[in-house]
DNA sequence: AATGTGACTTGGG
DNA sequence: TCCCAAGCCACAT
């Protein structure tokens, strides 16, 4: 995979500013998109995200010397994490781990999928 | 090279 | 409220 200047470039400024979100709170794919000067392409920072250990290392590689990821601070619009696969349990635990309350409505998406958080906001 | 997929968001009907 | 089309574009196949 090749991953051009441009490509970089974002995918950097993604990582800066998600690395930004302060423990214990959350912000969404869209306000990462307008801080960074993009605000129509918060969809590209979902997939920087997902994509975030291959490249991450890679841009490190070249000496972008990036830390940690909160990735797991950077939920949707709708205020609650996106569905994917059952990928956001990982997420939700995290969270909860920085005493992040889940929601009465997500509560019920994610009991469909059979885990049942005990903190509710 | 071409097409499919998707960790998104917004606006309109 | 719900549903959908558009806009956007990185990655995978």
């Amino acid at each position: 995979m090749n991953l051009d200047d441009e490509k970089k470039a974002f995918h950097y400024a993604v990582y800066d500013t998600v690395s930004r979100i302060p423990h214990g709170n959350v912000t969404t794919y869209g306000h990462i998109a307008y801080l960074i000067g993009r605000p129509q392409n918060s969809r590209q920072v979902g997939s920087s995200l997902k994509h975030l250990r291959y490249i991450r290392e890679r841009l490190n590689q070249e000496g972008a010397g990036l830390g940690e990821v909160p990735w797991w601070r950077v939920v949707n619009s709708a205020g609650i994490i996106s569905p994917r696969n059952f990928g956001e349990f990982e997420q939700a635990t995290l969270l909860r781990g920085e005493g992040v309350v889940v929601s009465e409505r997500h509560k019920m998406d994610l009991e469909q999928y059979g885990w049942f958080p005990d903190d509710v906001e």
